[in-house]
DNA sequence: GATTTAACTGAACATTCGTTCAAATCAATC
DNA sequence: GATTGATTTGAACGAATGTTCAGTTAAATC
């Protein structure tokens, strides 16, 4: 059993991967050949299946993986607190999270036509997941009477899609630095539900 | 010179955009064939030349006149007045304009990597122009005094992020009518933006 | 009813697609 | 240094791609 450690498939499976976030967020799933990835990884085609069992595969585990991680990574660091201060920690941890990684935000919201159904299926499941974490603090906000939201679904989705928004302008080489479009957004966000 | 009026041609010009739209909205322009938009049309893949030079004329046309129908639409009915009810005017028709062409304005968001060069930047221009429509009414409300916001482009990309995403969850059939819906984001943006 | 020509067919074009697989390569173990 | 097996190559597969075009069809004019 030779090169069970260190061995090449440890680096061109990432690399793999990096390769088709890359290629995917830029040029869209569907306009993106085997053979484009492989030459990224500096590979032949035929090899990529030994890091996937077919394309579809490989967009699945990208958007499931990031989808995962979203999730936990809410999980790690949300601390049970009052909704005024739940909402501000989502607001900062949603651009925060967001703008590190807009290739794999990029695909998650453009590649779900290209999932198969039960692909699809599992998806959306995660999605809904993410959402019903901001609706579950806008509801327990309207309890307190701090927030005052009619319908906190509606107001989480409208307060998603805000803050998902910034993926579309923001630039680290910009004028405003995350921090500052942080602040302005958890302005915006504090005042759109406020009671 | 035969049939110049009433020709074919009247009829299978739009069903072709019209068959393109439809396909290129739930597939994805690259994963859509010549040959599907023919059989939706129900004629030869090389009849579709007789109404478009190439598939990427197809989808520069759909994009931009997207465009031009939503900056024409806005500039018709818009209608001078204080910047609070202007604010109101572009939330009612952003959500009415878009709710009603889902297809045209899910192209017009997600196909932008498939223009080329030349297409794109078009594109991104009358973008910007609609943009710009409510950050000059934003700013008009903070020079009255009426709005405060600290960065009028960003609160403009935030609200017309928040507003289209209504399309993303917004069903004719759905619990939620329009008016409904209408009211329900124009608090929101009220607030959002409210000094 | 002959003529005209817009509209369309159907086949062909050179490429490219995702995927498979026998053979070659190469690094770690013995 | 021979062996082993993970890794990759390179060619091949059938199918599909966008686009072209000579030829056919059919509707409006004369």
């Amino acid at each position: 059993m030779a090169r069970t450690q260190g061995s090449h498939s440890d680096i061109t499976g990432p690399k793999v991967r990096e390769a088709a976030l890359r290629l995917f967020a830029r040029h869209g799933y569907a306009a993106v050949s085997m053979r484009q990835i492989a030459g990224e990884v500096g590979v032949q085609a035929g090899a990529l299946y030994n890091y996937t069992p077919d394309k579809q595969s490989l967009l699945m585990d990208l958007m499931k993986g990031h989808m995962d991680e979203l999730i936990a990574a809410w999980e790690h660091q949300s601390s049970a607190r009052d909704p005024m201060a739940a909402l501000e920690q989502f607001t900062r941890f949603h651009i925060r999270f967001h703008s590190k990684r807009p290739e794999a935000v990029f695909i998650s919201y453009m590649e779900l036509r290209n999932l198969n159904p039960e692909n699809f299926i599992v998806i959306e499941a995660l999605r809904r997941t993410y959402e019903d974490v901001l609706a579950d603090i806008l509801r327990a906000g309207v309890n307190k009477g701090e927030f005052s939201v009619p319908e906190p679904k509606v107001a989480a989705m409208a307060v998603i899609a805000m803050l998902t928004g910034v993926n579309t302008w923001y630039r680290d080489e910009g004028r405003l630095s995350l921090a500052q479009v942080e602040e302005i957004y958890w302005g915006m966000v504090r005042k759109t539900v406020a009671a």
